[in-house]
DNA sequence: AAGGGCCTCAACCGCTATAGA
DNA sequence: CTCTATAGCGGTTGAGGCCCT
């Protein structure tokens, strides 16, 4: 099948834009606004196809286009929003306000893939490369609960003393105990905070009932992005030294392929598994000092 | 100085989505 | 409902600049 062209193909320009046709382009512009792309050129005495024109006019000439190197803050940004959505970089550039689908397409795959890969971690998936710098330190077998993993990789990444009637009210999914960890002072407060939330995320997991006004019919990825857009969360989130342990949290949490699904699905956390993982824990395995 | 390789990024291509007739 | 025009998106390309030998 053969594809109409968007335009005559005769005497249409292509290639680089000279500062004549942009300034061209920027005066019919001006007077007419934005639209009519098929018959600007003609109407703007430009030899160009209509669907250049306002590529040009999109990614290179408007007003409140931001030009120049990217703030750290803007490669956070598109770091996090990347491991959220993909090559979706029309929904990235409506983060970063003047920076364009384009450019950051340009950046990301020139700059900030390069760099992450230098970091041990994946670009596409987000993932470290080599996993085994998240795993827990265990000489005994690990269990397969996620929970149990996650909380590993929680305590080991900020080397923090975990209460055990704290850990067990997380993997069981009992906040209540998290928040009077957090009021008693067992934790601090920072770290106490995302337990919490993480215990409230794990809730989320592990029962197929209500919770805290959750629907135990919910589509996850709702609440899954919810937790990881919590401004609180975004900001440890979109720290570079932290990304490659968010990526892994977000891989135990979100069971799978980052598509939609129903919290009964979640083959991830198994509470009587890590309870067991729990139990079997003393003060003789070696743990890089995770429990107290 | 020359030329070869690499990198960057503007521009293009091919496709889908959407609106309107 | 179908068709067409247009807008928008993501992947890819290639010109030009830079660096190294």
């Amino acid at each position: 099948m053969v594809r109409t062209p968007c335009c005559k193909e005769e005497g249409i320009k292509k290639g680089a834009w000279t500062p004549e046709e942009d300034q061209k382009l920027i005066a019919y512009l001006h007077l007419h606004g934005e639209g009519g792309w098929r018959t600007l050129p003609e109407k703007a005495g430009l030899k160009r196809c209509g669907k250049s024109c306002r590529l040009r006019w999109a990614n290179y000439l408007r007003p409140d286009i931001k030009r120049g190197e990217f703030s750290p803050e803007e490669d956070d940004t598109i770091i996090k929003l990347h491991a959220l959505k993909g090559n979706k970089w029309a929904a990235i550039a409506t983060s970063l306000a003047g920076r364009t689908d384009n450019e950051i397409k340009n950046y990301w795959n020139t700059n900030l893939k390069k760099r992450l890969k230098q970091k041990g971690i994946d670009a596409i998936t987000h993932k470290p490369i080599n996993s085994t710098g998240f795993e827990p330190k265990v000489n005994k077998p690990v269990y397969s609960s996620g929970s149990a993993r996650l909380l590993n990789r929680v305590a080991s990444k900020y080397a923090v003393e975990l209460n055990r009637d704290l850990l067990t009210g997380i993997i069981s999914g009992n906040s209540t105990v998290a928040e009077d960890s957090q009021n008693s002072g067992d934790v601090d407060s920072p770290t106490s905070t995302l337990l919490n939330k993480m215990a409230a995320t794990s809730v989320l997991i592990n029962t197929t009932t209500t919770y805290s006004g959750f629907s135990d019919n919910c589509s996850f990825t709702d609440e899954f992005n919810e937790f990881f857009n919590n401004e609180e969360i975004s900001d440890i989130y979109t720290t570079v030294d932290n990304f490659g342990f968010m990526e892994e949290l977000k891989s135990i949490l979100s069971y799978g392929d980052a598509g939609a699904g129903v919290i009964e699905d979640s083959p991830e956390v198994n509470v009587a598994d890590a309870m067991e993982f729990i139990d079997s824990w003393n003060e003789d395995d070696n743990m890089v000092g995770v429990f107290v």
